[in-house]
Parts: C-alpha cells; structure tokens; sequence
DNA sequence: AGCGCTTTTTGCCAAATGGCAAGTGCTGGC
DNA sequence: GCCAGCACTTGCCATTTGGCAAAAAGCGCT
C-alpha cells in the first residue's frame, strides 16, 4: 500500500486522513500468470495499481494475430483510462504475463474520492499525463529503426523488463516475428 | 480565432467574457514553409493553435538522420507540452512543412489564463490528454504492421494530411525509405 | 520556353525479415 | 525417470526492404 501512496504523493501533498481514506478503498488482487486483468469488449470498472509482476496491453488485428502493444510493470496504472472516465468499451486485454499482485480500486471509489479530497481531480490528471507520456515514450522509438536496434534500446531503457517477458510478446511488442527475435538475441552476443 | 474557442468549448463552458480575455491574448503568426516554430535545446515559451498548414514534429537520431515523429495540422496544438509545463528543453523541433496560419499565446499569457479564468486549468488538462492520446493513435499503428499496411492505414485516417506532406517526410514517419514509399504507391494502383 | 534545383521514381543488388517446419531444450505431472 | 507440452532456436527459402545511383518529373525563376 505504501508503494501506492507515494506514487501518488509525487503528484501533490496528501495529509495522513486523506491517505487513509484512499488506503481503504483500495482491495488487494492476485493475478496468476494469464489471468485477465481487463477483456476487450466491456467497459472497465476498475483501475489497478501494480505492486509486483508484469502485466500486457493486447489486442487482435484484422487478420486474428495477437498483437502485443505494450507492458504494464511495477508502480505503473492498469486499467483503460479512456474506457474509465468515458465510459466506452476496451478494444484491449490487459492480462497477466507473470504472477501479479495489484491494488485495485472500483471506478465509484476512485471517482468518489474526486468528491471528498480536494487536489485529487489534479492528481489524476497528472497521473493520466504520466501514463500517456509513458506508453508514448516507450512506443515511439518502434519506429524507423531497424529490428535490431528496437530491441537493443528496448533493452537498455526497460532492463528489468526484457527478460520477464516470453519471447512472443517481446517479438510481438517490437513488431518483429519470435524466429527474428531470437536471431537477433543469438547476433548480439 | 473563432476555430479556436470553438475548440476550447468543447473541453468546457466558457462565457463571453472569459472568451474576449482569451482572444485578446492571441496574436496571429504566418509561417512559410519550411520555418522553424520551435528549435531543439530551447525552452519552449509559446503555445501555437494551427489555423491552417501542416507542421511536422522531428529530431535527428543518433546516426544524424533527421526522423519525422508526427504531424500536426488544422486545429490542433503546435507546442511542446511537457517543456511547457516542466521548464524543460526540448530535443525535437517543429516545423512548418507548408505555409502555416497560426495563433500563438506566450507561456505567460496561457498560465496567467489559469488564475483568471475559472476552470482554465481543467480545460488545459483536457487538452493536453487530448494532445496526448490523437499522437498515441497515431504512432501505435505503426508497429507490428509491414510498410504497406502502414501506408495504408495513415491513408485511412488521415487522407487530408497524406497528399500535403512531401514523401520524404512521410516516409520518414512511417519508418521506411522514400524509395520504399514510392514503390508501395506504385503498386497500390 | 528554358534552366537549375529539388523531389520522386526506378533499377540493381545486398541485407533484413518473414513463413514454415523441424529440432532442441526445459518444465511439470505422473 | 519418463513423457507431454510448451518455449525457444535453427535451417531453408521467399519476400520485403534498404542503399545507392541514375533517370524522370515537377517547380520556381528568369
């Protein structure tokens, strides 16, 4: 629970009776490895927080593939923040690649607290902008660059990541085939 | 002007007098083509509205390429938001790709609207998601996809925008060669 | 219209990546 | 310990894409 509050603490100041009311809407959840988190389809009621494991964001594309857009790690938001504050269906799983331990909030408890404590509107507006600024940032390099240097970079930013993840969602996620990835893992070498 | 309290009163009501004060704070700018809006290694200190023209986001990368990351056009933000907000130099710049119309507030001027205007910063919020999630759907598609799939698809969502960037720039977005580019519409007709 | 410049197209070949299938290795259940 | 199942690796070949350079097309200027 710490973990979360000063996540949220580097967003602005919360006194002590702010952070226990926070504190106890939230509800502990385990994930097992696979387990979904968030199913395309339906409209998210919930925002989860991760204290331990590795979840992913993915969807199927046109031609039925699973495609692999991105990773939720650590101290990172899980939830489809569009879906959350519109209303609208996800196009998107969020499902557990390891075993997971995450604080979960129902969307009326994360929306009350906008009611009760002021300063928390903006707080969540920052941790949008965060959140957005994250996936942008981890996405955008994707993009003219070779294989190779993809996973390389993705390498260096995401350290811990890389290797807590199955090659077929690595491949996926860097827009490359599994065969290609574990070629280029056997070049670097 | 008028486009752009259109596209402020969309984010939240705003009465007569709060859209005269935000009118008096902007100054028109017509860029030529080719123009810089923002340079990499400064601070940004204005926050530019498109009237009319294309501007496209780019860096050089560290082989000295110089890489198109996105495009921005008919009324949307020309600026970069995180050194807006945070003081930080920017590494990219902004330029405009044809003759541009723009509408340009300082920094000073768009903070100062928040202490004026009730609800200023709730809309800036919005806008700055906004911002955030159009660039996301656009660079997300472009992984995990071969080039003419990518063609493809920019051309779908975007058919206003494909037929006034030269190709080199869109080439250079979608991550592969001009020469490449040329080929896939060769072969599409 | 003619010239010089830039942009786009094209050809040629090399390199990167994909598709498929077989092989290898690891793990968990019995 | 053995087997079944899954994940990863590798080989082979087809396809895509890149690099480079020349040709063609477009564009502004005189």
């Amino acid at each position: 629970m710490d973990d979360f509050l000063a996540y949220l603490l580097q967003f602005g100041s919360l006194n002590h009776q702010q952070l226990d009311l926070i504190a106890s809407k939230a509800t502990p959840l385990f994930l097992l490895k696979e387990a979904y988190f968030l199913e395309a389809g339906q409209v998210t009621r919930r925002v989860g927080f991760v204290l331990e494991g590795v979840l992913r964001i993915c969807y199927y594309n046109n031609q039925g593939q699973e495609i692999t857009r991105n990773f939720i790690d650590e101290l990172h938001l899980a939830t489809d923040l569009r879906g959350l504050e519109y209303g609208l269906t996800s196009a998107e799983y969020v499902q557990a690649v390891t075993d997971c331990r995450l604080l979960v909030f129902t969307k009326r408890d994360w929306d009350e607290l906008g009611n009760t404590i002021v300063g928390w509107r903006d707080i969540l507006h920052q941790v949008t902008t965060k959140h957005l600024r994250e996936k942008l940032a981890r996405i955008s390099p994707l993009v003219s660059q070779d294989a190779t240097t993809r996973y390389l970079e993705f390498l260096e930013n995401y350290p811990q990541l890389a290797n807590r993840i199955p090659l077929a969602h690595l491949a996926s996620f860097l827009g490359i085939t599994p065969s290609s990835l574990s070629r280029i893992r056997k070049n670097i070498r």
